[in-house]
DNA sequence: TATGAATGAGGCTTCATTCAT
DNA sequence: CATGAATGAAGCCTCATTCAT
């Protein structure tokens, strides 16, 4: 990729996170081109540059974000040959990952409503991709018998909602630092996949 | 209450309704007046006989739909003396409520990105009156030292998380009945709040 | 037709006149819907209640237009026997369809830069139509050997081609009255169909 | 004139070519210079250094065709003395030269929608060159009686407008070929200005 | 000379809202 | 009460043009 290449490629990363920063406060419809222009120092034409139009912004950040967060969880998957401990440091990163990145829009929001045609099939493949992750998570701890086989997309969506609808309710401000939420988080949806020992 | 008011109560219902639905379906800015009045075969004009505007509606439907909701929870909450089954009875309760109604929008959005000023005091209120309504079936709970006090109110955003969650995922079309998947649902949340037992 | 869609009717066809006469002289492109509208002492937005955008303005006044023409052409068919003279009305009438409808782009312009899809179509297909028309009126004279059979279609195009043009070079204060233009244009155009007597 | 000049003027003339081509299929409007750079192999900045702007690369373009076509009749006027075949041959010129070097533009659109000022002063000064030209082919026909002084000038805008028009409806795919049609053409509109012998 | 990037004016379009009838 | 019609603010997008490198 040649310099000039990867200048262009920086920028357009600097553009979507801005932006998605903003729609992630505000909302899509609610987040001009002019507003995300003008947070970078730019001109709304410019964008247009980089971009073919909002949507297709849209539609490039939700991409970046679905495939770094398929990254992540890949990656622990092959780091770690516990289950539960797996598990545990998947939910544990995905919701570090929902603060930091604000990435609630691109895991939480429902594609139908901004996507269509091949858009559409791509953000649902991606989010397919990941649920199928964590899906695999879930089946390896099958053998400790805390859920059965053909509940795990079930298991699989709650842990998603619990985690997703964290947005909702987080503040920085709020008592508990982000380290100790999350790891309390976890300990509470852990409870979930956990034997029973009635 | 003459009847000239109750016929307009009755109509400012069926609009709500109305308009719930599709704004549940396309997003609130995806929804035009002019689609929701179609919809119920009037005119775009009309709406604004009833409603002072565009905003206005989706207030009062949020007010109706939370209204309700808090309704249903203080009744289970009246009713049932047993911590758990009451428990089981508003997630349940919850659950249908969301396939129904159609309230995810509700009980879903970050009101701050629709509402502001009085309208969004209100919208808090409310939401917060039935979380408070929640956290007292899990404090009611506490004896049973499935939880801990001071992550009451943790526990409960992950329970509505899991729960509102749901309309992502949720399809008629699923090989569980509507009524099938409450009582899995509730059965895992469950798990959540009932005693370790290490 | 109730009287409602009547009066809509004619504010459509209002705008459609209006339009025309502008794009007629400044071009398409040339030709912003804020000056239509303030031409007609209307707002930009009114104009979207009559016309779905910009391109479906041009679209039907392009169809009324193509349609009158043909409607004039097919009466002066059924009301002429003598093919000479039916020929000769047919120019004469042409000629001040032009001068005073404004009407060369309907005529004159090349559909495939305007139009595509099933709009592109339609119009082919009425200009088809009309060409068939003028057509018609060439066959009628072939018996008196004027133009070979095989000709017609070429003979056409030379005859609405002359004509067509009258816009780039007519001027009303031109020293010849439109009557007699148009009568010394069709004694010309006649000459190309009269038969040859060498 | 110093080489680097000369290449200039070379590269000059490959734009204009490329953007007559371009600009004759779509329409001014309806180029871009992007379009016009990118059909070239360069960028859009690159024609900045060539022609001041997009305007004066469209009036750069019609003074050269123009400049062409007037070359064009004036030798055939040089070179032929019979003034029955001098008019046959330019309009089997004009018509070859529509086809081949694609210049309807040039010849064939309302200047005042594309020009104004000194360009426009300009244009029209060209054209009415050309038309003096081919005012002069048919006077010397007047000695035939063929058409009266007076009506020089209408007879030269009805052989214009029937030529230019051309290209509305020419096909290289038709059945005639080029020569075959452009002799046919000329056999029919020199009827026009041909002694009528009743 | 050439170009990648940025700009900004201008135009199209949408749609909530108003209002006379 | 209802509605057809009109409005105007706001936002998206295009594209000719500029300019530093």
């Amino acid at each position: 990729m040649s310099l000039r290449t990867l200048k262009t490629k920086k920028k357009k990363t600097e553009i979507i996170q801005s932006a998605t920063s903003i729609i992630e406060e505000k909302g899509f419809h609610n987040t001009t081109m002019e507003e995300i222009a003008a947070n970078l120092l730019m001109t709304k034409g410019s964008l247009y540059y980089y971009f073919k139009n909002k949507q297709d912004l849209l539609f490039q950040s939700q991409v970046l974000l679905l495939e770094q967060s398929i990254g992540n969880i890949a990656s622990i998957i092959e780091n770690n040959t516990n289950p539960k401990n797996a598990l545990k440091k998947a939910i544990t990163t995905h919701i570090e990952y929902l603060i930091e990145e604000q990435a609630t829009f691109a895991m939480g929001v429902n594609p139908e409503q901004f996507f269509e045609g091949d858009q559409l099939d791509t953000i649902l493949e991606l989010r397919h991709n990941y649920a199928q992750h964590v899906d695999q998570l879930l089946l390896n701890m099958m053998e400790e018998k805390a859920i059965e086989t053909k509940d795990v997309k079930l298991v699989r969506n709650l842990l998603l909602g619990a985690m997703n609808w964290m947005i909702e309710w987080y503040s920085p401000q709020g008592s508990l630092g982000s380290d100790e939420l999350a790891e309390k988080m976890t300990m509470y949806l852990m409870k979930i996949v956990e034997t029973e020992s009635k």
